[in-house]
DNA sequence: CTTATTCTAGTACGCCGTACGGAAATTCCG
DNA sequence: CGGAATTTCCGTACGGCGTACTAGAATAAG
């Protein structure tokens, strides 16, 4: 046997071919599907269902092919699911240049996070693990440096400023899913359970041993929620980190 | 057969029994082990090997159990990890009372959270999925709303700010410990892999289509890393999320 | 001692990711 | 045109996972 193929299963890793310009062979058998193909399956899965529906067979059988005809195209789950995040990276819209106003491209790009997040609610929840940066995260990067450029930090903290503001875009869109689930809720596998915890919230709210506790409760019971807390909230973490030092 | 025991296995939910106060039933087998025991041990074995090593059946064999017998004390995996949580915010110091200024005392809070995260290295990615407060969470919790109590916030203002102050160190927590494994390296499993990303990046780096992003890998491999960045962005953190509305 | 109760743990089932290898499809070369 | 080479397709199978079931062991009560 000569070489593999680019995304060839046998290759324990074969490093300079994830993320390829792929040329396709010329010989052998054509593929009769693709990577975009698979990982836009994968994608859609996940919206629907979750994360955890998101398995080689279940995948496969979504695009009717056989569980194993994916390991043509991608060498194992972990590295699907890198892929996924990549592609749903590139549906971040940004313009091709900064405007000039760091504060207003960094806060729209905030916002675009927070889109595609609520959009694909399994993306907070699958990014902190993964370091890894595909051909469209790399350009996401690339705008956010460039944003930041003018704001008066070095490279290093440009590098933390975006990286912690996605964080708590992260962290904020969690929040934001598992409140409305919450309220919402009842349908769910489990409303027995929720019904345990909220059961157990009263029942602390109403001792008198966690009193501060209990007035969160109850205010956030009655107030049905803040429409643009995000934006409050991000103007403040702008601020926070991009302060001079 | 009566009523199932207080973490009985045949209940779906048994709600009013997790975080029981459980009186010991006066009749029939001693138990061998103790819930405390148990989530002490798969605290241990992920500390020591990761989130993933956590197996029924590799925590059974660590106190020389049968594997099946962990069900009378955790009715499933799932809530194992949140009885793991919990027990680690039990390590959590904290002064009975909130020491009158505030901002010392969020900063240290935070801080507190930051050393236990990086005593248990798991808690930054297992931490958002779930929103289930333990008995030990509900004590730290009530103690960051009384202290955040005389910043001038309201009552949900001040929750989310402690959600999001806790995001904020769990994403710093990932970063750090990413980095530090990153420079470490090469012991690990996918040495090879690790190599292909920096190749990676490097290749992209030396070309021209990514100018900001040059610069700032070039600038993260010089600096050693900043020893106190934590502290610096917290101050920011606390400003940006404190400021009055 | 009998009986009810509770905990222990072996066995087994249905999932999962994926290694392996033969069959099928295509191009290259003589 | 006819092998040969190469690549993809995918059925089978293996080990490991969470956990349902259940028989039996250990204890307390009557």
């Amino acid at each position: 046997m000569a070489r593999t193929s680019a995304a060839g299963r046998s290759a324990g890793v074969d490093p300079e071919a994830l993320w390829p310009t792929a040329e396709r062979p010329r010989r052998g058998r054509p593929p009769a599907y693709s990577r975009a193909e698979i990982t836009a399956e994968a994608v859609a899965l996940a919206d629907a269902e979750g994360l955890g529906a998101v398995t080689m067979r279940a995948v496969a059988a979504r695009i009717g092919a056989g569980t194993m005809s994916l390991y043509s195209y991608v060498p194992n789950k972990e590295t699907l699911l890198e892929f996924m995040i990549d592609q749903v990276s590139g549906d971040h819209r940004m313009p091709r240049e900064p405007s000039g106003d760091w504060r207003a491209d960094l806060r729209q790009l905030a916002r675009e996070q927070r889109a595609l997040m609520r959009r694909h609610p399994w993306l907070p929840a699958a990014l902190p693990a993964r370091q890894t940066l595909g051909p469209n995260a790399l350009t996401v990067l690339e705008y956010a440096l460039a944003v930041l450029a003018p704001a008066g930090l070095d490279a290093r903290a440009r590098l933390e400023t975006f990286t912690l503001l996605t964080g708590f875009v992260a962290s904020h869109v969690s929040y934001e899913l598992a409140q409305e689930q919450a309220t919402v809720a009842a349908g769910r596998t489990s409303r027995e359970l929720l019904e345990a915890q909220a059961r157990h919230l009263r029942s602390v709210a109403t001792g008198d041993s966690y009193p501060h506790l209990a007035e969160a409760l109850t205010a956030a019971s009655q107030d049905p929620g803040d429409q643009d807390a995000f934006d409050r909230l991000l103007d403040r973490m702008i601020d926070g980190l991009t302060a001079a030092v």
